[in-house]
DNA sequence: CTGCAGGGGTAAA
DNA sequence: TTTACCCCTGCA
């Protein structure tokens, strides 16, 4: 059995504001389905691990507070997680113009920003999605944290980092079963294993311009179907803006704008991603954010 | 209280 | 193209 310290108490907290922010509110970011592991706090700002760092993002007017113990520095590792460089601003102009639709959703949502996730965290993550609903989801991982990762200890709390390939190494199929993965289990350890024998890696993924191939790609390991690979291209640093991944709240809120007249299930899912090249083009993937979240919170 | 549908899909038939 | 799948929750 290996023993984890707990470096929490090694580490200093860090902080960051970031002033006069646009397009930024944490709690459309953290609640648009992108990630699993933040926690709404009592004052309403958010609490999370990413990488090896515990994070608190609150925002007060329009100042962006970032709190946290970090590895790196923590303006640096925000910039990079929350997508700071992009301007979300000149996006939102363009796809505003699409129809009023996009206007009224992007009004809903004008604060989501899309995070530069972790390849592997990311791809596990969409594994376990897979026919499961989001309180479930959440819980399934914060197993897999609590269990396989390592502890860190922040203000009298301890957060868990996501387990790393390695850690997840010799865990058996009975053994993610019993964290509640159900039929997913064998798909964890088959990823888990085609990393550990470098039979794909991430830096190779990562190198891959052509986002159809590096979906090809993604799609190579078992539990990986389109919804899936699009998930991991869009909201982890792969970040392909372009890609359209299609769930069934999606699915419905395209038909009912675009194929008003079809019933449910004659669209098929090529023809919505058709439909949303040709509205959307390069910016689809933030336009499906916009949507999802628009139309699930009605 | 029991039964059943359905959930941010995928693999296998 | 259709169907089963772990497990959990909501609702009839």
């Amino acid at each position: 059995m290996i023993k984890y310290k707990i470096v929490g108490d090694e580490m200093k907290e860090q902080s960051y504001i970031l002033e006069n922010s646009t397009s930024f509110e944490p709690e459309q970011i953290f609640e648009c389905g992108q990630c699993f592991r933040w926690q709404r706090e009592e004052d309403r700002s958010y609490t999370g691990v990413f990488g090896r760092n515990v994070i608190n993002v609150k925002k007060e007017k329009n100042k962006i507070i970032f709190t946290g113990i970090c590895e790196k520095d923590i303006k640096e590792l925000c910039w990079s997680y929350f997508d700071l460089e992009r301007d979300y601003e000149a996006m939102k102009k363009v796809l505003k113009q699409v129809d009023k639709t996009m206007l009224d959703s992007i009004s809903y949502g004008s604060g989501i920003r899309l995070l530069n996730q972790d390849i592997w965290e990311t791809l596990i993550s969409f594994i376990i999605s897979a026919n499961n609903n989001i309180p479930r989801i959440k819980k399934i991982i914060e197993n897999l944290a609590r269990t396989y990762g390592n502890p860190i200890k922040w203000k009298d709390k301890t957060y868990y980092t996501f387990p790393t390939p390695k850690q997840l190494e010799h865990v058996t199929t009975l053994e993610f079963r019993k964290l509640g993965l159900g039929f997913r289990d064998k798909y964890i350890e088959n990823v888990t294993k085609k990393i550990l024998h470098n039979e794909i890696s991430f830096e190779e993924l990562s190198k891959i311009k052509e986002t159809e191939k590096l979906r090809e790609k993604l799609m190579q390991f078992n539990g990986v179907g389109e919804k899936v690979a699009d998930c991991v291209l869009l909201f982890s640093t792969l970040k392909r803006l372009d890609v359209f991944p299609i769930d069934v709240w999606v699915r419905r809120v395209m038909q009912e704008l675009y194929f008003p007249e079809a019933d449910e299930k004659s669209v098929d899912k090529k023809q919505i991603k058709k439909m949303a090249e040709i509205k959307f083009r390069n910016l689809s993937g933030l336009a499906q954010q916009y949507l999802f979240y628009w139309r699930r919170a009605a």
